[in-house]
DNA sequence: TTGAAAGCGCTAACAC
DNA sequence: GTGTTAGCGCTTTCAA
């Protein structure tokens, strides 16, 4: 492979005017430019991103760490979304991707803190769990830049795009009452996972229940672990305990659709014994049941402002302030 | 950040011999060992691998480039399923991911070479596509490293990780033919994205059908292009053309529930009205219609060979013959 | 088992 | 507008 050196020899230039035709090609003359550029061609020179990079002092590498093993990473369709969205701006603005998803869990604080420590990327972009409060303590301390996607402790001020689901269910059970529904399910998010003030959903369902007049049931309220198996479960037992239940929301779209199933087997009809609001309206996967009114969680404008939001941590060397995005409520179909 | 030369003058040894406790650590004194040991925690020292790589000449980072820009890719659950393969076994093995869609097609070719010929990664796992041969080509010429997940010329006897579907669609087609259909639809996959030797769901119906002296029918086969919608105008088209139709073969997941809501919306019920065999049986969609018998596309395994193949094409620096994979037939729930 | 010196390929200062 | 020099932080001969 041919080095700087050897351009600059062949093209009559020292290696500091190569270096410029490459980086800052306009302060160089045009000719000298021509001489150096037709050099290039000819040794089929290609700078070695490796030597700019230790001389830079950095990579333009952006990590992307997920702490929940790759089984669980690669099947989600909201982390899909977020990677999707922090990928096509990242990869726009000239940076790269690392993707990192530790097989075993416990792997992740060690993952993150190699990755950065080591200058392999040059900034984070964090999943909130258990323990990363502590890395990202650290790396405020010291300098390294993250940007997380949700809450990660506290009273966390800066450097997270959160978001905020109680716009979306708030006005997707307010809706269901107004059609008449009093029996109304919500299939929540499961509190075993690592989520800061994530009681959003059950604020935005009991607010709206409370201004219609209706009592608040605790059995109308069950958890799901974001997967398709436990919103399956969730929808069964709900329907177990509420046998008037007309109508159920449920907070994912992998949890819709296992309660899509236990519909059917429960030998019920959507849109006719039962009306379901899916929960994510991704892209991936809501045209599965397009007819299905939809809280729209904004994960692929999450995964960009994160890329944003990294880029400039890394520009200004400062922390920036947090911002929350709201989900909205999406109506389609024949609800009944 | 302290350096490699803090530690050594903190523990009054050489650098080489820092060097050795990090990399090849039985080959220093246990009590050397030990204080070298104690200052780097002392100091909170971490090796700088930009340094490393540029000494050693390789990053430890395998490109994973797929052409067919990011909202097609993260979509898509043969390509994550993929994706998830190659990340297991090669961050198991010390390797990083770096994960590139270039947004606009035409971009892809640049992005490969790009990162290969920069340095960025020490290989690449590349999807054919479109001009891809002629950077393998080069790549071969040139021993940079790569594996094609498929085949990208016609003569490709090296660096592939292939899959057969052959099998599997014969398989399925004989197992409708034995429960008494005879008018079996093919949704079949595209001829417009670049693939080769890709007539190999054909060649299983057709092989199924011609030894059950069934008469092979154009109009009983349609291409899809493997999205939901596809799958969804394909059945659509199969019934208007064949009133008799009975079952259909769908040749990927996401045409399969393209067309299970095209026979939803035809007024029409699986396992009553119609049989339906559902295209690649990934773990992160089949859960949808568990009850569908299905193709069983290796695509996770497949990605794990691959990150195999490029790290013993590195170690090795040779080709490596190339390996195609057999998908297989599951039978599940009742069909008529 | 350990150390000295050279250099991976590039870029940032500073000179001209 | 261009060139010279030094050095980013590590590893790799080779010698002791």
């Amino acid at each position: 492979m041919a080095t700087l050196y050897d351009v600059a020899r062949l093209a009559a230039v020292s290696p500091k005017t190569v270096s410029r035709v490459i980086n800052e090609p306009n302060r160089v003359t045009e000719e000298t430019r021509a001489r150096v550029t037709s050099v290039i061609k000819k040794l089929d020179y290609h700078p070695n991103a490796i030597a700019a990079s230790l001389k830079r002092q950095c990579t333009d590498i952006i990590g992307f760490v997920v702490p929940y093993g790759s089984d669980f990473v690669f099947q989600d369709p909201n982390m899909m979304e977020q990677l999707r969205g922090a990928h096509d701006l990242l990869t726009t603005e000239g940076y790269e991707i690392l993707i990192s998803a530790p097989v075993y869990k416990k792997d992740t604080l060690n993952e993150i803190n190699r990755l950065v420590k080591h200058r392999n990327v040059d900034g984070v972009i964090l999943y909130p769990s258990f323990g990363v409060d502590q890395v990202v303590q650290e790396f405020s301390e010291k300098n390294f830049y993250y940007v997380t996607l949700g809450l990660c402790f506290e009273d966390q001020q800066t450097n997270f795009i959160d978001i905020n689901l109680t716009p979306g269910v708030y006005a997707a059970a307010k809706y269901l009452i107004s059609l008449g529904h009093h029996h109304i399910g919500l299939i929540n998010k499961p509190s075993n996972f690592f989520m800061l003030g994530k009681d959003d959903c059950l604020r935005g369902y009991q607010t709206a229940l409370q201004e219609a007049g209706i009592d608040y049931q605790n059995n109308l309220v069950f958890e799901g672990d974001f997967t398709f198996e436990g919103g399956y479960q969730a929808f069964q037992r709900l329907k177990e305990l509420n046998p008037d239940l007309s109508a159920v929301i449920c907070s994912s779209d992998p949890m819709a659709y296992g309660a899509i199933k236990a519909v059917a087997d429960a030998g019920l009809k959507i849109n006719r014994d039962i009306d379901v609001i899916s929960g994510d309206n991704l892209p991936l996967t809501h045209k599965l049941y397009p007819y299905l009114s939809s809280i729209h969680n904004p994960s692929y404008e999450q995964g960009k402002q994160a890329g944003k939001m990294i880029m400039e941590v890394i520009r200004s060397g400062q922390k920036i302030p947090g911002v929350t995005l709201n989900a909205e409520f999406v109506i389609r179909g024949k609800l009944l």
